[in-house]
DNA sequence: ATTTAGCACTCGCCTCAAAGGAGTGCTAAC
DNA sequence: GTTAGCACTCCTTTGAGGCGAGTGCTAAAT
């Protein structure tokens, strides 16, 4: 791939994301001044089409670019934008605000990525298990049935109604509640030893049945309000989009993102190491967001992954745009979660 | 408006609502045996479009029901349907199955209700004010920020995040956790009295800073964790409706009902005495929701109104049936919750 | 007096063909 | 290696004509 083919396949992209329309090769040589004529910018399309970074809608119209081509962009010709100041400033200023409960500072997130990059913005809320344990108490609701309510440092509630036996009372679920949390303040859920566990059930041994059922709610992410939910943010924003101007494309992909599982299901393909994720139509695996194109990053909090960061647009979409701004949020974002949390900053 | 009249109206709404077609005196003679020939018929329907009840798009279109024609089926043609007992058993069955806490009812029902109507469905979770407090506790997650948990006997939960004054440490905490404890257990947020309030204060008086902002937070719809929340299923069902093939009509729509305010404001328009409310087009005063119909109730726990159900589709919709399913859903709802809260059936 | 058949008329929608235009690939000249 | 020229392709737009559904009116039938 010599250099001006480069700059005909940047041209081509960049053309095509800013009008959604196949471009020929005029307007390359009239907008983008390649120093060369029309003709010659053909030979070197039909060799980038040879090539498979473009493809032709159908005979002349001008070139798209294909999976392919917007790889090769993604990964060797893309410039990273530099988050204007101003921007950087708003963005800071607003999580400053916000930072009181990893719930708001998310919201936030999602909302904000959605406004500035026009496309929908996913947020994973963190689980549990990231966190620290703060609080933990089993509340009578109408008995037989109790909450385990579980407040993370992070300000992260979870609860859990279950019913126990007949003959437990008030009493036993509050010495109940003293003892989980003496020996479980402080630790991660996912750090919750054996011992530890072995621990408890000596000490409250007539009450195993009631812990066996709190330990099961404790582990189970479903009952945990907010966390391990996705976000979704300016759905709508993709229906400016001229590629979603056909109603059809519009109900699939609005009934896929209504269903979480399938959500969670593209969300996963994002790589853990901190980096940031740029799938590209069929990448993506799923066939009905092949002409979308997902970015996303996961952010950490005490050193380990606990939420992603994502933005779903067209194909068609300004990567280089928009990983910066991904990239941006989630460096802020962890940030900020860590000093909610700890003061610690070792991301 | 003679009994021939109020028929062919009768059959003009039940064939638009079911074919989204402009209906013709032809159609109505052939289908719907009224025993006169069309030339009557179309007597008839010049004389209901004089009226009012029904309107032309064109010259030589059909007719199509006006706002006037479908308030006067409501209001006096409509039968009620019978919701079919299997339906019955299955909605029965799967509430039964969710009797855990509030959240999950109300989220059944909404999905339940967007998919037996398809249309869209809105749920506004009942707030906290309803309930009565089972318990409230102050926990620290790292000083000087605490969160204020208050869980009802629903099995709500309300989480606020605040932060207190730098000489506050942990025991303090719990001292005040175990005053509130004692003193507001058992009332609803709405009922705590004045007198209680000044007895905590005088046996808490050092913590008086702290006490107001814990107040300030109980009272705060805000921070609460679903409650006051609205909750919309079935958004995408509204896209299967044959006016909403315009791409410009579902985005205005969709970015409508991405407003949590615009969305209250729609539901407020319920009426509270606890029959179903129905609204049809320009009755909902606001004119993004000209070409939609909303059937909506209040539903009762502990002899209060604490949230609303609500359906949302277009004019051209099945109003027996949607009517019929939100009084069933309602009834359901309020005996449910109710069995939740006290085993008390008060409504 | 009411109902009905007949008929002319209106108007949206579909089809089809023609025109227009954007873009290409090829060839030959530079 | 580059470029001008040109024939060709194929999508899109436009407009006219025909079709069909439906109406309102009138005059006849009940």
């Amino acid at each position: 791939m010599d250099d001006r083919k480069q700059k005909v396949l940047l041209a081509i992209i960049q053309d095509y994301v800013a009008t959604a329309e196949p471009v020929g090769s005029r307007t390359i040589a009239r907008k983008y001044q390649l120093g060369v004529s029309p003709a010659t910018i053909r030979n070197e399309m039909a060799d980038l089409e040879e090539m498979g970074y473009i493809e032709q809608p159908h005979t002349s119209a001008g070139r798209v670019p294909s999976i392919v081509g917007y790889r090769y962009y993604v990964d060797s010709l893309m410039k990273k934008e530099i988050v204007p100041p101003d921007l950087e400033k708003i963005i800071r200023e607003g999580l400053e605000r916000k930072v009181r409960d990893v719930g708001e500072i998310m919201h936030y997130t999602g909302q904000l990525l959605a406004k500035l990059t026009s496309y929908a913005a996913l947020v994973m809320m963190p689980g549990l298990f990231g966190g620290h344990i703060r609080h933990i108490q089993l509340v009578p609701l109408v008995l037989p049935r109790v909450t385990l309510v579980v407040v993370m440092d992070s300000g992260t509630i979870k609860n859990h109604v279950f019913e126990v036996e007949e003959d437990i009372g008030e009493d036993d679920l509050s010495v109940i509640s003293t003892v989980l949390n003496a020996k479980l303040r402080g630790m991660t859920v996912a750090g919750i030893r054996r011992t530890v566990l072995s621990e408890i059930n000596l000490e409250l041994s007539r009450y195993r049945d009631v812990l066996n059922r709190a330990m099961e709610a404790l582990s189970d992410d479903r009952g945990t309000v907010e966390a391990g939910k996705i976000h979704l943010d300016g759905m709508f924003n993709i229906l400016n989009q001229p590629e979603f101007h056909n109603v059809e494309k519009v109900k699939t992909l609005l009934t896929l993102l209504e269903q979480e599982d399938v959500l969670k299901g593209l969300l996963s393909g994002t790589v853990p190491a901190g980096s940031v994720t740029v799938r590209i139509g069929s990448e993506m695996s799923c066939r009905f967001v092949e002409e979308c194109s997902m970015v996303s990053a996961t952010f950490r909090m005490g050193g380990q992954d606990v939420g992603i960061l994502a933005v779903l647009g067209p194909t068609r979409m300004e990567y280089a745009r928009v990983v910066s701004l991904i990239e941006f949020a989630t460096r802020n974002l962890s940030l900020y979660l860590n000093r909610l949390v700890q003061g610690r900053e070792d991301w």
